[in-house]
DNA sequence: CATCTTGCTAATGTACACAAACTGTGCACA
DNA sequence: TGTGCACAGTTTGTGTACATTAGCAAGATG
């Protein structure tokens, strides 16, 4: 798909990272991708540059690029360090929100809606990226948006590689989200920080649980082996 | 002075901005770059792109790049900022640091008292920060060292700027800080988070009240013109 | 006289060719 | 049979020429 301009590549690139169209570590090689989108590859390692600075790609020297990663490791301090920066970002953009970015946090929590209702989850999870992008914008704070940038990276591939189309309770659980990003829009909007760092932490309680239920779904049923049979396997 | 390496073009402009050699804003241009360290535009523009990424630069489509400003909202954020990051960063650092770490952080202290003794204000500043950069690696979180890094990158430009190589209450300041590092190293050794935490907090007091003075120093002497010549001006 | 248009200039952005480095494979030798 | 080395192939890094664009200044036009 021959496009010609630099910025589509750099978005196709971040959103198939995202969506985890590109897996984590997967390889990203210079001329195949230079190919992909009609550019040389002088812009395109320019691309790769610009995702690495954002922390979507790790460059190697003489050894390309990759997917950044995302092992253990990178998962614990994922856990121990998002509540704190997304609290304190939701505090800041109850308090420094702009009249304009409120709107565009209203379209963005359309855009998530209605990508729930399309049952896409794909779209889904751009749009609640770009929504809670939004509100770290609002916070108008340059050194946790660096932060919060690399967090919601990895909180939205966290999100699709623990994601389960068929679980019912997957559904509940975007529906309450949604809900739960209207309650947080009008604490911004009514500049009300506490109550914003509340609503923030119980949307984080939320995730949270959807991710770790994952890890460490419920056993399944002892008995599901009928006692008779339990005796023959004796 | 060209010398052919990329890796010390990025060193150079890195110090020079750290130290305010190259001020926040300045322009910075492709041409005259490329051809003073003796490299191509093309590497170049990659350093460039490289110190994008970490904030140092500031890059505006087809209007190069310019030294990243320094305004006073972006003071204002960063004093709102910074404890509760170096905080986190120091509890962090005091339960996860490692060996050869804990060994680069006294190679480091070591290096800011030998910029002291040698009274070089660019020296000991460099040093500082890598001393802290070094705590930073130290708690092993991508996440929050991006925001460090950042933070890092205007404390140590404040610091230059805020410089009062006359008053002698400097040299006082900067001897204490020396002595808070010993003690924030002893903590990190000693694997105490906690008393790691209350160092931090209060080296942050010592560096924010310097600054403090310098924004709002003390009022000079409203007596220093006798009173007979009050009269005269009356 | 003010304002808009238009062309020039100096810078950035792109393409491509060449150089350097890493990876894997095959062969020789212990 | 195992180990090490050398070479080839592939990929990344660099230099240079060319294209494109933003900013500015001069001129035309109302």
């Amino acid at each position: 798909m021959p496009k010609g301009s630099k910025d589509d590549c750099f978005e196709s690139l971040r959103q198939q990272i995202l969506t985890t169209a590109l897996e984590p570590g997967a390889g990203l090689d210079e001329a195949s991708l230079s190919a992909q989108y009609g550019i040389s590859r002088t812009p395109l390692r320019e691309v790769l540059q610009r995702l690495a600075g954002q922390g979507y790609v790790q460059i190697e020297s003489h050894r390309g690029a990759k997917v950044a990663s995302m092992d253990v490791s990178v998962m614990r301090t994922f856990f121990q360090t998002a509540p704190m920066v997304y609290a304190n970002i939701a505090r800041l953009a109850a308090e420094n929100r702009t009249g304009p970015q409120l709107d565009t946090l209203k379209e963005d929590q359309r855009a998530f809606a209605q990508a729930i209702a399309n049952s896409d989850p794909t779209a889904s999870a751009l749009a609640n990226h770009r929504f809670h992008a939004t509100i770290g914008a609002m916070a108008q704070n340059p050194y946790l948006m660096a932060c919060l940038d690399r967090l919601l990276i990895d909180h939205t591939r966290l999100g699709q590689t623990f994601y389960r189309p068929a679980a019912p309770a997957e559904k509940v659980a975007i529906l309450k989200a949604a809900e739960q990003h209207d309650a947080m829009i009008s604490a911004i909007e009514g500049r009300e920080p506490s109550l914003a760092i509340d609503l923030t932490l119980q949307h984080w309680d939320l995730s949270r649980d959807r991710m770790e239920r994952f890890v460490r779904p419920d056993p399944l049923p002892v008995d599901v082996i009928p006692l008779k049979d339990r005796a023959n396997a004796l």
